[in-house]
This record gives C-alpha cells, sequence and structure tokens, in this order.
DNA sequence: TGTACATCAGTGAACGCGCGTTCACTGATGTAC
DNA sequence: TGTACATCAGTGAACGCGCGTTCACTGATGTAC
C-alpha cells in the first residue's frame, strides 16, 4: 500500500488531461460545439472515461471554473495595491491584474459565457463571479466626481474590461488585422477609464 | 386574378407571424434553445409550415437581420449629426442613436452573438456589421487628444455601447436591482466616454 | 512472501433521446378554355 | 359564367442523424489472510 495509490494518481492524471484537452478543444471550437468524444479523443482516452471523472459537460466546466476561482483567490488579495482610484496608479493595477487574469483564464471565461447564454445555471453563476468585484471596484470610486451611480460606474468598468480582453485576447478572431501588446492595452484602457471616472488628467 | 393574389398574401402573413413568434421565442429562451416546434407553435402554425419560408433555423437568423438593417439603413443617415467628437452633443447623438437601435433591436442582436459563438459564418456577419460603424466612429475622432490608436479607442466605444445596451436594456436578467431610464444611461455613457476620449470637462 | 479475491480506472460498441427535416396528403386559390 | 385541372400554402406524422450516456467487459492495482 502506497501512501497515495498508483490508482488514484493515474486517475487524478487521467482527470487532468481530460481537464487540459477540454480547454484545447473549447479554443478551437467553442464550448458549445465540443463533444465528448473530441474531447477525450484529445486527451487520447476512450469515450466512456469521460463519465468517470464528470457526470456531463456542464460539470467538466464547472470543475475547471473552481480550478479557476482557486488561483485567482490565491492572488486576490496581492500586497501594495491602491485602493483609491483617484490613484491613476490604483487604477491602472486593477487593470493589470485583470488583464493577467482573463489572458490566462481567456478560454474558460469564454466557455461560461456561452454556457450562460444557453444555460440559466450558469447565467446565474456567471453573474455571482461578477458581483464581488463589481462591489469592490465600486467601493474604490469615492471622492470621484463620476458621471453616474458608482455601482453603474463600476458596471461600465468590468464590462469594458470584458468585453475588451475578450476582443483583443481571443486567438481566433481578426482585430482590425492589428496586434496589440499588453502594456499598451493597459495603458490605453487605463487612460480612457482612468478619465471617464473622472480622474485627473 | 388579383394585383396580389390572395395566397401571396397569406404566405407574407405566414412569414411575418413566424418572424414575430421567433422574436418571442428567442427572448423567452434564447436563439441556441429555441426549437423550430416550439417557434411554429408559437405562431399557431404546423410544423413543416416554417420550412416553407425558411430552409433552417440559421436562416430565419438572416431573415431578421435583413429586415434590422433595412430599418437601420433608413434611419441612418438622419440629419443635423454632429460629426466633431470634441463637441460633446455629437457624442451623445451617437450614443443616443445606438441606444435606440439597440433597444429596438436587441432580441436579434443577442441571437447574432448567440449564433456567431457557434457558427463562424455568424461570427464573419457580426464583424461585418459592426466594422462600417468602427470607421465611422474612428473617423469622428480626429483632433482629439485620444488614449491610443484611434481605431483601438473606436473599439472600445462600440464595445462599451454594446455591452451596456445588452445589461441593462435585457429583459430578463437582473441588474444589480437597479432599473436605469433611458435618459440616465445615455447621459453617464456620454459623460463617460466623452472624458474617456479626451474630451473638454 | 504468496495466493485468492475485490475493487476500480479505463474501454468502446451499442443504445436511445431529442429534434431538425422530410414527405405524402388536403383543400383552397389560381388558370385555361 | 362555368367546368376541369394545376398549383401551392399549410399539415403533422414519421424518419433518421448526431451525440450524450450507458454498460458489460478487461486487466491492473489493492486487500485479506
Amino acid at each position: 500500500m502506497a501512501l497515495v495509490g498508483v490508482r488514484k494518481q493515474q486517475a487524478a492524471l487521467t482527470e487532468a488531461e481530460l481537464k487540459a484537452a477540454a480547454i484545447r478543444v473549447f479554443d478551437l471550437v467553442g464550448y458549445l460545439n465540443a463533444k465528448i468524444t473530441e474531447i477525450t479523443a484529445e486527451a487520447g482516452r476512450a469515450t466512456g472515461s469521460f463519465y468517470k471523472h464528470f457526470a456531463s459537460k456542464e460539470k467538466l466546466l464547472q470543475a475547471l471554473l473552481a480550478d479557476l476561482l482557486q488561483e485567482g483567490d490565491a492572488s486576490a488579495e496581492l500586497p501594495g495595491h491602491g485602493t483609491d482610484f483617484r490613484d491613476r496608479e490604483a487604477v491602472r493595477w486593477h487593470i493589470a491584474v485583470y488583464w493577467a487574469f482573463y489572458r490566462q483564464a481567456r478560454t474558460v471565461m469564454i466557455a461560461l459565457q456561452q454556457a450562460a447564454s444557453v444555460d440559466e445555471t450558469f447565467a446565474e453563476q456567471a453573474q455571482r463571479m461578477i458581483e464581488p468585484d463589481l462591489h469592490h471596484i465600486a467601493g474604490h470610486l469615492a471622492g470621484l466626481d463620476l458621471p453616474g451611480d458608482p455601482l453603474v460606474v463600476a458596471s461600465i468598468f468590468t464590462s469594458l474590461l470584458s468585453t475588451f480582453t475578450a476582443t483583443w485576447l481571443s486567438g481566433n478572431h481578426p482585430r482590425l488585422g492589428r496586434e496589440l501588446t499588453d502594456d499598451e492595452a493597459i495603458e490605453t484602457l487605463t487612460s480612457f477609464i482612468y478619465a471617464g471616472i473622472g480622474g485627473e488628467r
């Protein structure tokens, strides 16, 4: 008897490979078009193998989201970020963190959006994932001469980040025939948003 | 023989009722979840009737989009809109037009997004629908102290409008427990964007 | 350490459901003479 | 104006494809004694 049995190791490996294969397939054809057989084939496993690890495609996505949140929490409360959005650096820092997160989580986040468009459960889950961010952001907006209700402005903030990253970080789509460096993207977004929320110039 | 036969009138009526029913069903369950039988039932017709008018659900959506574009073109070149985005009124005018269009076209536009997430053809079509707007907006940005490349800024402009309207005009989703009047929405967006693109304050 | 049995990850062919699409049919409108 | 035939929108039951899900089976790992 090993401390961690070979079986469990193997199973964990297979599960990880299925997840990794799923992300590759999602990236290629999208979550909604991804077939179970495609994922297992990509992972080099038999079809039935999938169901030893996930009860359905939805549960697989849930698992991928859980992985993301775990990583996210780790980096969530990083030290040294300013909380006052009158300070341009504080705004830039938040945008940079979001950009980095989305760059790495892109495929799963897009999968979530697709799932949400078809399945009420995921729509609510997506909503719940965003809401804390929204209040977090809104909390940083105090003291600024805002163009409207703080929560509405915060919603502009987050939806802008989400769409913009989706557009410019997507692997597939033509983006006006242009690439954008991370730095240029973050700078442009920061300038736009900082001015938009009424920061100094 | 009538000038327009009763048959053609009837057929046109049925087609219109199918379209209207489709929009109601899309609104309720989303384009991707909408079943042909659901649409025909909603229209009070038999299943087979659908295929006398549309070769597939995709073709139906194409037809709905064609209808939109026709209406859109009618109102596209309205008189008296300023072209210089250094002028806040010109920005506001564009936002108001977009807001009005999206309010009325919402369901079909969301259907298009859903279709695009699953079908490359629609993705390209959606891209082609947006691109003229993008260059149109970019053209109005001359002379401003922009936070970045004009096309990138224009893309922020349009994607912000599109997400924001989708969020606040959607019939179904909870929106932070808050409603937003058209005027408040347009004002907030205008202030945010006008500042964001470097307009005066 | 060895043997006999139990468990369980993995397999892939087969099943079956959901739904898009077809098609033979009906009856009303249109056409020809 | 009337009769005979053609056309065509509309019908709804039936068909069949695609794909998610199951399940009996295999062989390797784990356990008991």
